[in-house]
DNA sequence: TATGAATGAGAATTCATTCAT
DNA sequence: AATGAATGAATTCTCATTCAT
């Protein structure tokens, strides 16, 4: 009977989840309501208690859901056959493309962390230095094989990188003057260029 | 009489900006209470809005404060007699000097401009727009005189500069390997390095 | 399993409006607080909110009840099936007696009503318009069909009335001299002598 | 210097009880604050402290005011050289047009009785109950003296008159159909009326 | 699997009043 | 005569969570 993922039909959690990410992303996460969440996911309190153990559970899910999509991709270009060069442009354009598709992801993520409890969250951060290391390995391969520039620490340069991409959520318009594959293309290209000898 | 600027001497409402600064940075706007907040400036609910309208204008308040002082900082070193290369870089280190050295403020910033009312928010948009104009036009100043690539729009690379500023508080902690102005000289290289055409 | 009206077994709301009743004629809406309403009903601030959306909903829920229950003994006096002077008489009286049953609520019925918002004033001034008019349309009655006096608009006979309605909270005593059907006789036939021709 | 009684030069106490007397017309004793009566007035709230114990007081000087005014032209009125029903309706009507002119004290005073402390209140009962009486007076001089009607208690005929009185800041609008004295004629000549044996 | 009534702690804000100057 | 900073208690309302059904 379900067919999409959205609607009135689709399996309450995802419902939940879908609702929880809207409202966070718009208003926050101490701002939104457990009630304003089932309301919109329409249905009652109860529900959400009986698939997520608690609020917070809902951010977690929704972290966990964009830590593994992003791990995933940037694995899947890291690995691929080309000179670094190209994996690292690829990899951080791709980045920026997912976050523009997915910006309350984003911004909730860059908002919110601080949110979690801390063991949650050191949890997160496990997870986020796993990527963040998988992209310094990148750069370090390029820097140590002659094709990037050394002047600046490979953690340094990571975290240059996704400055911009977290930034995102603060300016990207889609109805903007550029493309999201634009924006991606000029920022992995300026990543490039610093890099360059 | 009052000689410091934190103590039980300074004026009331220093002490509730200040004890406000610290505690918005260090939990959140939303999970900060006013009633944390008298505390820890030691005066009581009754003074904190015989001065401030709302808990709201604490937070404006910060935001101004930090504002001016990088309106005039970023003004100061564009204005400088100097090749607009140098005048770009120097502008570029020390916001992130600038930054680092009140990160409270920045990660207030960053992460709670979203709780002002939209009038409020509007102003302080205001504001920003300035303050990311004046450095655009630097960066435009440097494209036109052929100094810097046209590559890439000069919004963008404001963005991308920003980005990595507004990271700063993110993952700098002052015990790392890295000084202030290293940061700063590392941040400011790499801006510029993205520039050479 | 319920007996009572108001013990401890009566359904929450019904508690509530109780308690509400008679503290909002004893101190006034503005002088009783949310404390003191559910302490009264003995049940918990939360609980008054699932029920009802504000301290004003409350007072509104004492409005709506009032009018309701008047306008049908008017409806019912006056639809009657007797000459005007005796349907008239029988409205008059039978209001003073309502009123002096329900004393309380008349208390916060005068003195409360511009304690409601705009537009809740708005609704109650609706109902009270129309319960004005029924008993207008048969002072007018008489009037035409040459009972009555025509000297007197008979907007105005209905408001000379209800004043002296409006005004029994202010006087009438239970352990007074008259009895209520002896004050709702006394009024009553003060209007009719008022409106002999 | 000063020359009117409400501008910027009348004396302090003047204004201060101009300004509360408006603002508790127009809002309600309880939800008019002293820091809006001194704004309204002109005056810090020292000065309101200086000349009143209390914004109790302020209330209470209002109806001070009010009860010397009308007690003084009952007087004039009941003992004028005239027979006892022109004095009835000459008083009767006087008091309509006298309330009607200052509306607001008289919504205030039937408003905000019972906003008084135990004592004062007592104190204004007392006053109102010297008027009462003397009115009650009138009433049953010509019931003595076959006039007027014995069928109703005097005591209750005052109530009946003074209900249509107090209810004058109910309905009464300056732009409606009937100007003051209409009014004024109106209701005295109903009182007249429903006493004629 | 889901409901919805009920809890209880805590939130921001208001306000009459005082008092040193 | 008048100021205005400061108090501290009270106010309405919100909310994540629980639990009997």
């Amino acid at each position: 009977m379900a067919k999409a993922t959205d609607g009135d039909t689709a399996p309450v959690p995802q419902r939940l989840l879908a609702a929880a990410t809207r409202l966070f992303a718009e208003q926050g996460y101490d701002r939104t309501s457990v009630q304003e969440i089932v309301e919109a996911a329409g249905v009652t309190k109860g529900a959400l208690y009986h698939y997520f153990g608690s609020k917070e559970d809902l951010l977690q899910e929704v972290y966990a859901r964009v830590l593994r999509l992003q791990q995933e991709r940037l694995d899947a270009f890291a690995d691929a056959d080309a000179p670094v060069e190209q994996r690292l442009r690829d990899a951080a354009a791709d980045v920026v493309v997912t976050t523009i598709e997915n910006l309350d992801d984003a911004s909730i993520f860059f908002r919110s962390m601080h949110h979690l409890s801390p063991e949650k969250n050191k949890q997160v951060r496990v997870e986020r230095r796993r990527y963040h290391e998988r992209f310094r390995a990148l750069v370090e391969e390029g820097q140590h094989s002659g094709v990037f520039s050394t002047a600046t620490p490979a953690d340094l340069i990571v975290d240059y990188h996704f400055g911009s991409v977290h930034h995102l959520s603060t300016w990207y318009r889609p109805d903007g003057p550029l493309s999201q594959q634009e924006v991606a293309d000029h920022l992995a290209d300026l990543l490039l260029r610093a890099l360059r000898p």
